[in-house]
DNA sequence: TGGAGCGACTAGAACGATCTAGTCGCAAAC
DNA sequence: GTTTGCGACTAGATCGTTCTAGTCGCTCCA
């Protein structure tokens, strides 16, 4: 096993080039003060050893660390899509990211003290559960964005989706296509659940309807539940909390006869990977995640390269049409 | 902005306690060779001030960096659990877990050098899709462990789940439920698919039954595509690739008007997320993330501590059953 | 009485980088 | 011919820890 060789250090390599270890650390980070020819040869010479600089060392020295620590929950598909875009996002600012994830077992405040210990320069927080308070006593070390929650109080920015545009967008499309008859399944206490319910209630008012909400919740259990409470007075649309809850309506329309969407039309909202399965088709809102990591990962860098103070951001989710919603079926008027 | 309060470091609280840094840093770590008074006196002053060591430079300094790397696939679920998972394991063994995305435009040799400069010790990297010769070159750097895939070579450990086996016993299960008609929707050029498709054929000529495979993929669609393929013949049961390709046959199987288990039995394989949903309640071949995860974190850190060479290690899966299997349908013989 | 041994504690040198404050030539300016 | 300025390069301090090699005071035992 050869496993034990050290790894190579900027005195070998300034030893190697026969320079001082000071210019080889300028030759490497890029900077101004070495004539081409020498730059040349340590760059030479630290290929040659294979020289990768040792970010502790040079984090520890330098106040800077280019780091941008996310945490995220593991069993949320929909964070992984935010996780992926972030890392092209940071990277073309010339930051890294780090992760921490919020797994079972390992609380968010534990996943964000790991990330401050890699030296993060700034927090993006995806959906964080933790009260304000909490997140301002971070916010007074480094910079922290909050992604799709924004009642976080003054210190503390936030990137989010605006929920009522959202749900307006869902109402329209359907009032457009003529229902009349409009069910919301909600998400229950889920984050944003009441302000996509109330959101509802004003959109459905506004068009002269009447808001009929039946509870529900986030995942595919609670919207079949939420199907099968329908079963004595079926609407002719429904929008549901999420993606995962309009599956599980859909699949209770099915057991009992009905189709999708020639009986009854179902809108969903995140547009994650479910809505897009060919045999699904869902119709959803999308949030739209790259567009979101981005302007999270815009934000954080923004706050430590300026002095600006926190800002809320919020981005409108659009409508991505696909087959579960259509024209109501022509119907008896009472 | 109270931004730009330096956090504080040894010193200071070597100050306020009254005693030498090195002592703090003896407190700190929990090593021997302070007297409980002290001990004390020095937490307190510890926690009055806020202290939280900074991991770089104490990485910096100790060899030891207590860190595994961890690299996965952000859009891969069956990731997502076993990094939730891994983090259980590594805190168990006193490690910590640092993660790396490999995403869409960024590669898994950018992950790995990523983990290797936050100074991991080892690496364990799931489903990793580098040729063995690049895993040696990093192998000869740190112990790497790969999870899920054995092929890779002498210098590297491996845990991986016996995929033989697992059609074994998905094949023994629905022959002793007295199907003879069972079909292998195979998972085309995915990894892992040849030996599933491989064992299939072993195991159906075992019983002495046909081998009937056709080609699908790792995904719903493919299933989908399968499925319909399947309809001028319909076997007594399906054994897919994984769960989701089994979640489209099972789409495509009702599209005909077929009902699972009643007319059709499918089998799934990963005992992901999708199979444990209500509404699908999907059988299937469970790998075991939590064990697998824990395994290859064995795995590291004994490589890490101990001077053991590299090994090979093969966990068996074994059936998950719920309601998408069950006894043939009664039907006349030709 | 004079070590030996031990527990509690400390000074100062690492670790591997960056940063500050230079030195050293050499050409242009006066 | 001295001064000035500038580009190229270097020595040494520094970041916040851990580690090594002590010192100091005390007890125990021959």
């Amino acid at each position: 096993m050869t496993e034990q060789q050290r790894r190579p250090t900027l005195m070998d390599v300034a030893r190697a080039a026969g320079v001082s270890r000071a210019l080889v650390s300028i030759v490497m980070r890029g900077a101004a003060g070495a004539s081409e020819p020498t730059r040349q040869k340590v760059l030479e010479a630290a290929r040659e050893l294979g020289y990768r600089p040792d970010s502790r060392a040079r984090l520890l020295r330098s106040s800077r660390t280019k780091l941008l620590g996310l945490s995220f929950s593991s069993s949320q598909p929909f964070h992984a899509e935010i996780v992926d875009a972030a890392y092209a996002a940071a990277s073309k600012k010339g930051y890294e990211i780090v992760l921490s994830a919020v797994a079972n077992g390992r609380p968010e405040t534990r996943a964000i003290e790991a990330l401050l210990d890699f030296g993060s320069e700034a927090l993006i927080l995806i959906s964080p559960t933790l009260s304000s308070q909490e997140m301002a006593r971070y916010a007074s070390q480094v910079p922290v964005v909050s992604l799709l929650r924004n009642d976080v109080g003054e210190l503390v920015d936030s990137v989010s989706s605006d929920d009522h545009a959202g749900i307006r967008i869902a109402v329209d499309h359907l009032t457009t296509l003529g229902h009349r008859r409009i069910v919301h399944v909600d998400g229950g206490t889920a984050v944003s659940a009441a302000q996509r319910r109330e959101a509802f209630r004003t959109e459905m008012i506004r068009h002269g309807l009447e808001p009929v909400t039946v509870p529900g919740g986030p995942n595919e259990e609670d919207g079949l539940r939420a199907g099968q409470s329908l079963t004595g007075d079926v609407p002719s649309a429904v929008i549901a909390f999420n993606d995962r809850a309009a599956l599980g309506v859909i699949e209770s329309l099915r057991a009992t006869g009905l189709q999708v969407p020639r009986d009854v039309s179902v809108l969903g909202y995140d547009d994650s990977q479910f809505a897009r399965l060919s045999y699904v088709q869902l119709s959803s809102i999308s949030q739209d995640a790259p567009l979101l990591a981005a302007a999270a990962v815009d934000r954080a860098v923004d706050r430590i390269e300026g002095t600006q103070p926190p800002a809320h951001l919020v981005r409108t989710p659009h409508l991505v049409l696909r087959k579960t919603t259509g024209h109501p079926a022509p119907q008896m008027q009472p």
